[in-house]
DNA sequence: TTGCACACGTTATAGCATAACGCAATTGAT
DNA sequence: ATCAATTGCGTTATGCTATAACGTGTGCAA
């Protein structure tokens, strides 16, 4: 599945994600698109659904925010499960694909005729620099 | 590290999450106990926040919910990580501890030097009775 | 041209979580 | 015994996260 042309508050949502350090709550992109015109949530959340589609925008769960896409270019739908580390300190966000980890959870999963849609792995705790 | 003696209202919140037969979120519980004379959401995240800490209660970050352990009687924080498999349309949760899960993502994250402090693993999908 | 799909804008509301204050009970050291 | 520290509790207020419901405009295909 190939990314379709963007619409502008697609492409602004986006761009605030890409630019970000770190990953961002709804509420915050917000803020930072007022002065492109932006003046409810609304307008964010339909974006980032789009976004998520697509797979170049993540979610996440246990901090409710999103962040861009590591992999420069195509989506990440075809790596399989994505694994994040997140940073309680700082906020930066590493992300990782695992395929004996996605084997081991889909093979656990369907030994229970459980049908996953969605998986969420998130490990918070220290960057290295932040450890320190 | 033993469970210690449950307060009124850890009991309350505890007893709750235990008959129920799914994950609740915070203000269901509350609704729950109002006949016991909870009255703020207040009084059910603290008693949750104890009940994470002891390791007899789990929270769901990707559906804003609570659930009690699946290991009767003894607290859950020493089995290593836990999964989770939850159902979108009928919200049974499955537990699941797996080491070698473990093992790939902690090597992964030392690799990194960043120091994993709580890990989340969700899959959300529809279990055996509602996929039919 | 009519019907449909989709993006968008706006207002309102629902759902989740914590800050800040004060009081009461418990514990433990002096 | 008493004082200080800790912990649980109750209340009010507030903040953050997310979606419902309604209406508009645009492009496109039957």
């Amino acid at each position: 599945m190939t990314t379709p042309q963007l619409t502008k508050n697609q492409s602004l949502v986006f761009e605030v994600l890409e630019k970000a350090e770190g990953p961002l709550s709804a509420y915050t992109i917000l803020d930072k698109l007022r002065d492109h015109g932006f003046r409810a949530p609304l307008q964010v959340y339909r974006a980032l659904e789009k976004l998520l589609e697509y797979g170049v925008v993540h979610r996440l769960e246990s901090i409710n925010s999103f962040v861009a896409c590591a992999h420069p270019g195509d989506n990440c739908h075809s790596h399989g499960i994505v694994a994040f580390a997140i940073c309680e300190s700082c906020g930066q966000v590493m992300e990782f694909h695992d395929h004996e980890v996605d084997h081991r959870l889909m093979g656990w999963v369907r030994g229970q005729n459980f049908k996953p849609e969605k998986t969420t792995i998130e490990i918070r705790g220290l960057c290295e620099a932040c450890a320190a």
